[in-house]
DNA sequence: TAGATGACTCACA
DNA sequence: ATGTGAGCCATCT
């Protein structure tokens, strides 16, 4: 199982700022790869610490928050980003002000 | 090893 | 706006 990306995926997730979010075609853009976004979500979802790696500032492309998040629930989620002065609106976040972008 | 599943995205109707 | 189909990757069975 020599997964390379995935200790970057998580690497990635402590380079978001406070306050902003990122999406799974951002973090797979920064591979190189666009398809990839599945795979973030299936790495995200194995994620092995969830305590440390704000898996939660990870969106999907339109800013809807997953559906099957594991820690706790949607609702766990929108908590921990209004937390972070991030307007959650029915379960969607506005990327317009919130979308972070990795520098390459 | 191969087939199915999923925290996705995009294009088209 | 809502629904369907196709594509890619990592993990599961």
């Amino acid at each position: 199982m020599a997964n390379l990306n995935k200790k970057k995926v998580y690497d990635l997730l402590l380079e978001i700022p406070q306050g902003y979010v990122v999406t799974y075609g951002d973090i797979a853009s920064y591979f190189g790869n666009k398809k990839m976004a599945r795979a973030i979500g299936t790495i995200l979802h194995h994620n092995p610490d969830p305590n440390k790696y704000p898996c939660y500032k990870v969106v999907s492309a339109k800013g809807k928050l997953s559906k099957s998040f594991a820690f706790g629930g949607i609702q766990r989620q929108r908590e921990l980003l209004e937390n972070e002065n991030i307007k959650v609106i029915d379960n969607k976040i506005d990327l317009k002000i919130y979308g972070f972008k990795f520098k390459k």
